[in-house]
RNA sequence: GCCUGAGUGGUGAAACUGGUAUACACGUAACACUUAAAAUGUUAUGGGCGAAAGCUCGUGUGGGUUCGAUUCCCACCUCAGGCACCA
């Protein structure tokens, strides 16, 4: 028999589709559309290993399966070549970017071509193309336009090694996200997109992203960082006269009254402004250029020691109380969020008691802790009116171990320490009192009060009602053993038990109020962040911490005060790299006119041929010293104008570029609007999820750009995101030269053959989730297709072609439709694969022939996933005409599907003790006579009593005994 | 510290809205074919007890709800990813 030769088979067929260009994707037509998108690679210089294609198979996967099933399929690819990675590369190599990334897009291309994917190569892009990245700066023009570019000179994040400012997101842990060298703060001329001017639309619109998944969306929520709160004035004055004031934002003004102290940044300009106040100056400058000097790396490792100086001489006002406070300069206060200053209160926020006990600055307590049941049979129940009750809890020592008493109570799942109403009475004495009612210990000797009052709301079982303890804990010591007897009642109600000091916490568990109480106890200091009652507040006395938000907020904004402010950690992208390797910004800086942009009909500004493009260090790019190319005419007075020499980040190109497949060779528009608007949005993309919080937002909002200045009808790009795992090497490591654990996917495809690495990748395990690439489980796919093609050739030398099979195997073949439908749709390609070897296991039995609408209908729920093999099967051995990729996918027979026989299983108790297949759709009755006919079944029955019996159609009956 | 996801055989992993846990594949063992090996095919393959029928334990740990829990609830542990002095 003939052998499986993949590399025949593979290059024959690869030939055959390019000749008759089968994935040409066509204009119009009827069908229903359907786009998909990869991420489009970076032509680096190490080429694809076999963890890169992953998303790309599941992917052209997809592509193949919505082709098949009647749409109008785009499926394009290209490259994303601008940028660092080029650049680095070119450098190390001294090999001119232009030509290196030329080189690398070639071997890109033959090692996507090998795979055997369907891309329309006629729609191919590439950033660093004139041609497409007219349209970048076209972009940018209009944002320059509409006031969303805009020039700055703010510190911005350098890296010292690739010489380039950076935007945030280019950072990761205060590193280069490219290089890995810690950043730092410079202060350099940018230009800078309003991105943040988008914040709470790109948050508000990703409730409509319902095909992406959770974590990518939660990331993005997490990047934009909303937080609403209020922004508080507070007056400074200095020697006793007002000197202006300095803002601050918070998002807990219920605890203003604990306010002991002001924080600004050391990069909060209202300092320049206090200078001629401050009597400590030499200090408080010398402490601020420090903090300058410090990388981010540094400032947020040193974050567990607090550092700050006094600003002597100035105070600030609390609006609330009219408290004078003392203000400090202080780095763990950023400079770019919110006001660059913070009210300090130390109770109450972790951050300020650090620096308060540091320090040694006052600490009120303003918010008593309250702490709500929301579970379990203590849960609070609504409808229900809170009965208030003063309450001590005692917790009281052995007289000479270190034991302490808990109470277990007897009707109830309760562990607690000596608890009891005061009825008015002094904590203290009521707590003696009860010491001695429910123990029996007559000499509790009172210590101290643990720290404040605590609220504890719950369902009170005992007295059915929702009680609200407001309780006053103490600590107590026996002086010595002696007991009372104790009442009746009080010993029904609990038992006393003696705890070991260090266990106690465990005995007790899951009361959050007992914890503190004995944090307290043991002389931890602990201090409470959350929500609860407010003290020492005045008129918001007794308030709860969000009522009293609302309460002060409006108290403030009436007095003119404060007023409600929402913040974002987003920050605005800081959109100019001093590097060579990138889009020209199109702007013109004219003495007379400032900064013009240039005119639409110049562009694309083209990238000057240059010798040298290594970066400098003058915070220039290398750009600024081609005098011919920046000397031009300025576009509006006609005087001597420079050109910007800033060329844009390595995102510019991938924030639209999938606008232009769908019309890539529009001379006169970014896109065409008939076609942007059949093929908009993407309906699938499909990559990696580090691009979470940098590509998929910088598309999301340059596509809203668009989207206001009507280029695009769709407010997301994206319908539906689907993120591949990483592939690691063997050694369960990223795949890198450093550990030498690359695999070439040239070398699996010449061994194994494009389709074995195809089902392998699809079938080795969940698609969104991280693994191990093993040579090992990929024999298995290997071995799949070859039975798969054996068989085919048994089947054609037997001549088989019958009109029916026998019924289980064609129940399996409709079933197997279905489930591959399925999974493909939801990307659960590995479950499809292990269907279709289910299917192939059948079919190789004697006894199970398919029929030849079976045997096609299974090699075309192949053909996504090995795509050669298939058409080979299909043309040279079924002798099929049409390519197998533009026949329709097969469709199943749901009355097919359903089996006239079903196993139903007889469980006792719960435990299978029995099964026997019965006729379909059997009612109760009948099968539970058969039930309990059986000998198994009657030898558990015996003469035991059947106290129910539960029963599920077609699957289950249960026996209760 | 916070957020998200995940813990199932020797390994990669299945299991729809709670209903026969371990499908499919890898590996391993035995057998067949072969002079032999490889390849291929057949059978077996969670642990314990048992000659066997069978019994019993088992989806990170501990508890709960249920006739029945990998699936739902609570607490904890471990791993991966994201964010991290964001007031």
């Amino acid at each position: 028999m003939k052998k499986y030769d993949h590399k025949k088979i593979e290059k024959k067929w690869q030939k055959h589709w390019a000749v008759k260009k089968i994935y040409k994707t066509k204009e119009g037509g009827k069908k229903p559309k359907c786009f998909i998108l990869d991420m489009f690679p970076y032509p680096s210089g190490e080429g694809l290993h076999v963890g890169h294609p992953r998303g790309y198979i599941a992917a052209d996967v997809y592509s193949r399966f919505k082709r098949m099933n009647g749409f109008n399929v785009l499926h394009p690819m290209g490259f994303d070549s601008f940028g660092l990675p080029a650049e680095n590369y070119a450098i190390k190599n001294k090999i001119h970017p232009e030509v290196a990334i030329k080189n690398n897009i070639k071997r890109y291309k033959k090692q996507l071509e090998m795979l055997g994917f369907d891309y329309d190569w006629d729609r191919e892009i590439i950033t660093s193309d004139p041609n497409f990245y007219k349209w970048t700066q076209w972009i940018f023009l209009k944002m320059f336009e509409k006031g969303l570019a805009y020039e700055s000179y703010e510190p911005i994040n350098f890296c010292p090694s690739c010489l380039t400012g950076l935007a945030n997101e280019d950072v990761e842990d205060g590193k280069c996200e490219r290089c890995a060298t810690p950043v730092v703060k410079k202060p350099m001329r940018q230009w800078v997109l309003k991105i943040t001017d988008y914040a709470e639309r790109m948050l508000e619109d990703l409730k409509e992203l319902k095909g992406w998944s959770e974590h990518i969306k939660e990331s993005q929520r997490h990047w934009i960082g909303k937080s609403e709160g209020v922004e508080v004035s507070f007056k400074l004055t200095a020697n006793s006269l007002q000197f202006g004031e300095v803002k601050i934002f918070t998002t807990r003004v219920d605890t203003i009254f604990g306010v002991t102290y002001l924080v600004i940044a050391p990069e909060n300009k209202i300092i320049e402004e206090l200078k001629g106040q401050i009597k400590n100056l030499g200090a408080v400058e010398k402490y601020i250029t420090e903090a300058k000097n410090k990388s981010d790396l540094q400032r947020t490792d040193l974050a567990k020691e607090k550092t700050g100086v006094d600003l002597k001489g100035v105070k600030a006002l609390n609006p609330a109380n009219g408290e004078e406070v003392p203000i400090f300069v202080a780095d763990y206060v950023l400079g770019g969020y919110g006001t660059g200053a913070v009210m300090a209160v130390p109770a109450h926020d972790e951050r300020d008691w650090e620096f308060a006990k540091k320090y040694n600055l006052p600490i009120r307590e303003i918010i008593e802790p309250l702490f709500k049941t929301t579970f379990g049979p203590d849960a609070i129940v609504e409808n229900l009116p809170m009965q208030k009750r003063e309450t001590v809890v005692c917790i009281v020592k052995h007289w000479s171990e270190n034991k302490y008493i808990c109470l277990k109570w007897k009707k109830y799942d309760w562990k607690t320490f000596v608890v009891g109403g005061t009825d008015g009475e002094d904590p203290v004495k009521a707590g003696l009192r009860e010491i001695k009612e429910e123990t029996g210990y007559v000499s509790p000797k009172f210590i101290k009060k643990l720290g404040s009052k605590v609220h504890n709301q719950f369902f009170a079982r005992h007295k059915n009602e929702n009680r609200w303890a407001i309780i006053t804990p103490l600590y107590f010591e026996l002086e010595n053993g002696e007991k009372m007897e104790i009442d009746q009642k009080e010993n029904e109600t609990h038992d006393v038990v003696w705890v070991n000091h260090n266990e106690v916490l465990n005995y007790l568990f899951d009361d959050k109020s007992d914890t503190l109480f004995w944090n307290r106890m043991i002389g931890e200091e602990s201090i409470y962040t959350g929500d609860g009652i407010l003290i020492n507040s005045e008129e918001f006395d007794g308030l709860d911490s969000k009522t009293a938000r609302g309460k002060m907020t409006k108290w403030l904004e009436e007095r003119k005060l404060g007023e409600k402010k929402i913040n974002y950690k987003l920050k605005d992208w800081v959109f100019s790299r001093q590097r060579y390797w990138g889009e020209p910004i199109p702007l013109i800086h004219c003495g007379y006119c400032g900064v013009v942009a240039v005119p639409e009909k110049d562009l694309p500004v083209k990238l000057p041929k240059v010798k040298f493009y290594e970066p400098t260090d003058t915070g220039e790019s290398p750009l600024a010293k081609m005098d011919k190319w920046t000397n031009v005419k300025c576009p509006k007075c006609g005087g001597k104008g420079k050109r910007e020499t800033n060329t844009m980040p390595q995102w510019a190109g991938s924030s639209w570029y999938y606008l232009r497949y769908i019309d890539p060779k529009n001379k006169k528009a970014l896109v065409d609007k008939k076609k942007e608007k059949y093929w908009s949005p993407v309906d699938m993309y499909v990559g990696g999820t580090e691009h979470a919080t940098r590509h998929l937002i910088y598309a999301r909002f340059w596509h809203k750009f668009l989207y206001d200045i009507g280029i695009v009808g769709e407010k997301e790009p994206f319908a539906s995101l689907k993120n591949q795992g990483l592939i690691m090497g063997n050694d369960g490591r990223k795949m890198s030269k450093r550990w030498g654990n690359v695999v070439n996917p040239d070398d699996v495809v010449s061994q194994f053959g494009a389709d074995t690495l195809r089902v392998y990748e699809m079938f080795m395990g969940p698609f969104d989730q991280p693994i191990s690439w093993s040579a090992d489980n990929m024999i298995g796919s290997r071995r799949f297709l070859e039975r798969v093609y054996s068989l085919s050739l048994k089947l054609k030398n037997k001549k088989s072609n019958l009109k029916t099979e026998n019924p289980k195997l064609e129940r399996l073949i409709h079933q197997t439709i279905k489930k591959v439908t399925e999974d493909i749709e939801n990307f659960r390609f590995n479950t499809a694969i292990s269907a279709l070897m289910i299917l192939l296991n059948e079919m190789e039995k004697d006894e199970n022939k398919p029929s030849s609408f079976s045997y096609k209908s299974f090699i075309k729920l192949l053909s996504p996933f090995a795509p050669h093999l298939a058409e080979e099967i299909w043309q040279n051995i079924l002798g099929e005409k049409k390519s197998i990729h533009l026949e329709e996918w097969p469709k199943f027979d749901e009355s097919k599907i359903e089996p006239d026989e079903t196993t139903v299983v007889v469980q006792i108790n719960g435990k299978v003790r029995g099964s026997f297949s019965a006729g379909k759709d059997k009612n109760q009755e009948e099968i539970q006579s058969i039930a309990l006919s059986l000998p198994e079944i009657k030898k558990y029955v015996g003469e035991n009593e059947i106290k129910k019996i539960l029963f599920v159609k077609n699957k289950i009956i249960s026996i209760v005994i």
